[in-house]
DNA sequence: CAAAGCTGTATTATTCATCATACAGGTTCC
DNA sequence: GGAACCTGTATGATGAATAATACAGCTTTG
């Protein structure tokens, strides 16, 4: 007899609206049912509409006026920043110059075993631990933890790791980058994340694990990021490639990325377009 | 006067928990703190402990040995799939594994503002919209919805669509499909790719956007899937191109798929440890 | 074996989200 | 202006999640 923990009824409201508005069922601007009408087709309370409404205001994806309705906001004035996959440290290397970081955690000791195992480390080997927060205009959008062995790690202090992008400092240590991997995907915002990225429990996190190995093969870097959606984003431009028989999408390299492609006609669906504000890459 | 609204401790404890476990603070096999000292940790009741191991033992996380305790599971047995994402599906037919289709909705219709605007669409054009579950081995792992141009959609019947991959009807029909883009995300389910996927409404998910063009620039599709983080996840290689000047990370084509690499460095995890403590529950 | 610790389960009290209802005040439309 | 909407706000009642406590049964340790 488990009662099968329904969480919350105003969070499956909001979701529920939140995809209605996103689908474009609900057309910006347009007026959505008042909270008497959505709590009757919901069955739920009127109190209970309004805490998802409240949700949704503060997502910035309606806007009420009291007297009048709750109106669908036009949200493509808001896009995140969009992250070029195909170019993609270069793209973070630009922005780590761009952007604030602020440093919250840095210490060497021992590192888990998945850590461990992914850089190639012997038994025993100590790693260099730190968490940052990366802050475009003054909003945190990425919480990075970054795992690099030791002897790399003693080549930079504190304070320029907070100052300079990690990359870059290994590669002043002598080491050359060659070959990486990455893998990205998503997961729900615990507790420190939440706080260090100013969102509620729960939210849902673009991640992304990159390890950056030297061409003998070990793992210089380890890192795990996660990102706001709502500030964050991976892009990137695919063309056809191969024959007939075994055609494929690649991502298109080398490829003239001014990023003024976007202004004009927008190839990002979902929240597409229109580029007003965001992103540039100074600020 | 607003509560704040904080969302079930239960789900709090589980999403903590979570983190520490992928992180590896809590080595595999390792046990975890008894429910006694983790209520009394977190200043909550231990029916509430219980619920958030429930949670971690319904995701194969953790494994409960009645009278023994609770052990974090070796979940490096059990990984998503791993999509390269230039070769996004091909990928998962080399793998030997059947993937199915499950046709959930089909009919035409008038678009979306956003859809329209990212196929490029004269106002009042029709497109045909669609949705599926692919399913492997039988679970399902991702929801996929896709628009098409009502002229390009009228070349194939429904069943076609639930038999066959849609880009290739989509060739059949005469068009010839040269670039895309697509952008990557994360959201929470809502109820209806909840339970499609066969997941609780609000659990994290993996969204791509991808939008096809003919030359001529034209939209030909507009796919909005969504994955199942555990089940699902993207992977990349990247390597150093360009000169000293000016290095960038480029993604790896034409790679060997054989490469062993990708099933042991997809796991994500890790975050930092901080406290310190716990950790060294050996035995 | 016995003690200590663990998970599994049940019961009751308390806290908090949700409900149902009512009313104030703004907006729209006739 | 006035009727019919709407959002904003407050109230007490209800129900669900959590807290506090107790005990059974199993596992490990000494």
């Amino acid at each position: 007899m488990k009662s099968a923990v329904e969480p919350l009824k105003a969070r499956r409201i909001y979701l529920l609206l939140r995809d209605r508005i996103v689908a474009g069922e609900l057309p910006p601007g347009g007026r959505l049912p008042g909270e008497p009408a959505l709590a009757a087709e919901h069955a739920v309370s009127r109190v209970t509409v309004r805490r998802a409404l409240d949700l949704l205001e503060k997502e910035g994806l309606v806007q009420r006026k009291a007297g009048s309705g709750t109106f669908v906001h036009d949200t493509r004035a808001v896009r995140p920043i969009v992250a070029d996959l195909s170019n993609v440290l270069s793209h973070l290397i630009d922005m780590g110059r761009s952007t604030d970081v602020k440093l919250l955690s840095f210490g060497y000791g021992i590192p888990s075993e998945s850590i461990a195992e992914s850089l190639g480390l012997k038994p025993g080997e100590r790693v260099q631990r730190s968490v940052r927060v990366r802050l475009i205009d003054g909003e945190p959008f990425s919480y990075l933890t970054t795992h690099v062995p030791e002897w790399i790690g003693l080549t930079y202090s504190e304070a320029e790791l907070a100052a300079r992008p990690l990359l870059e400092l290994i590669e002043r240590s002598g080491v050359t980058t060659e070959r990486a991997t990455q893998a990205i995907n998503a997961t729900l915002a615990g507790p420190e994340a939440a706080a260090a990225l100013d969102l509620e429990i729960g939210s849902p996190l673009l991640t992304l694990t990159r390890i950056v190995y030297e061409p003998s093969g070990r793992g210089v870097e380890h890192l795990h990021a996660l990102y706001r959606p709502d500030r964050y984003s991976f892009h990137m431009d695919l063309v056809r490639t191969g024959n007939d028989g075994e055609r494929r999408w690649s991502p298109a390299l080398g490829w003239p990325r001014t990023d003024k492609s976007k202004t004009d006609k927008s190839k990002l669906g979902e929240k597409p377009t229109r580029s007003t504000r965001a992103i540039k890459q100074r600020s």
